[in-house]
DNA sequence: GGGTATTTGTTCGTATGTATT
DNA sequence: TAATACATACGAACAAATACC
């Protein structure tokens, strides 16, 4: 991994230090990438010819700037990016990447229409069993999927959406085209739980991993629900920041 | 189980509703308890010597009223009792369960004054290695553990704040006390993960089950920082609404 | 569930060079 | 120059957490 591990004595620079710039450009060289385990402390010693203590402090100093996670028993690992997605009266898929500056991607998976379940139906304010268009997208951000989101619409109100979500790969915009210019959330919940079989899948995780659910209603500037949306998040990739408060 | 599995046939009383209203006594005499798998739909319609399908339409009908969780291939569920735990400006245990009408409890764990980490630092707008007061806390309703509470304070504004909770039973009164007459949000961090060993034994779940994690920052009315807090939640016994949106 | 190997966490002690007083 | 404080570096031993069989 290390293409060169030398180090200067008496240098003026703590040996410390320099092992810190070391690890610090194995990862802006990609040799140590998010996720990733480090070698053992003992290991990186005999590779540095120092004492453990010495791996130790330069350790130290990069988790304590963040950029390496420590658990004992475990090892040392290069930390995951973890994405900060905002949830708010706006939340916007697109908007909270571009805010990172992340491009993001959206990808229809599968849609449907159905006969609305109860609780669907109540959130959405029609009654059950009315039609709906049910649509399954994957969210990925720098190629890394972040959320798997189930959106539900009334199908007598949005007959196209699917296919104009399919073209334009956005909610916001597929609203839009259907002559919806704003909405915002009236109603959002959250709870974490373990991911089925298709879920891990799609979001690229473990099935022993946890995933962040968000369940949310949006509305329309008159108040008239519009959209049941379902977000599952792989939890080891994304935190939810409330806004504002 | 099931104490007696005779219907009436031609009472004018539909098979299904009789079968319904079992089901109903059995979780109101706790024969039936929250997260308890029934007995399969066959067995069932064995039992009460009728068809799979009759039993299915009882069941149906308690699931569209949220009292059953029915996974394909697994069977079918008592639904556990999640409490909405409602997160936003002004969020204080005891209002949100009150606001439910279910006394909540405060229990505390443990407190000490140590040397501030930089994170816990930066939220409370201190420097690293100030000193801070750290409580750790248990939070129940109706006998049942919510949250486990970690609350930091700085030791020098807050010296008596671990007695003061102690005695209180509550953050709020013991911020009153020491002269905080309000404080609000000013950040909240949601993410899920797996317990430690220590986390589970206190929410009393298993270590396979995901908690749901809340950060956040309280801020006088003057907009100071005076306490950090972490929040974990039995994610199948809590869920996180927010208010208002 | 218990035992073992691995890995990090912690605490001793010792020594040396450097900057400050 | 001498005394002192501090950062750096090494060595050894044990504790605690975790994974694996």
């Amino acid at each position: 991994m290390h293409v060169d591990t030398t180090l200067e004595r008496a240098s003026g620079v703590a040996l410390w230090r320099q092992i810190e710039q070391h690890l610090v450009s194995d990862m802006e060289a990609k040799r140590l990438t998010p996720g990733m385990r480090l070698p053992s402390e003992s290991e990186l010693a005999e590779r540095f010819g120092v004492n453990r203590h010495t791996v130790r402090q330069a350790i130290a100093a990069l988790e304590d700037k963040g950029m390496f996670l420590v658990r004992q028993g475990l090892g040392t690992f290069v930390h995951e990016h973890v994405l900060d997605y905002s949830v708010g009266r706006r939340t916007r898929f697109n908007e909270n990447l571009a805010r990172l500056q992340i491009e993001g991607q959206s990808e229809l998976l599968a849609s449907a229409i159905e006969a609305a379940p109860t609780q669907t139906a109540r959130a959405l304010g029609i009654r059950a069993g009315q039609p709906v268009v049910r649509i399954l997208a994957l969210r990925s951000a720098n190629g890394r999927p972040v959320s798997l989101g189930t959106h539900v619409f009334s199908a007598k109100r949005f007959p196209g959406i699917a296919e104009r979500f399919a073209a334009l790969g956005s909610v916001t915009r597929a609203l839009e085209a259907e002559g919806v210019a704003d909405y915002v959330r009236k109603h959002t919940r959250i709870f974490a739980s373990m991911p089925d079989a298709e879920e891990a899948l799609h979001l690229r995780q473990p099935r022993n991993r946890p995933i962040l659910v968000t369940e949310s209603v949006n509305v329309d500037r008159t108040g008239v629900p519009i959209e049941f949306g379902i977000a599952r998040f792989a939890a080891d990739r994304v935190q939810l920041v409330l806004d504002p408060p």
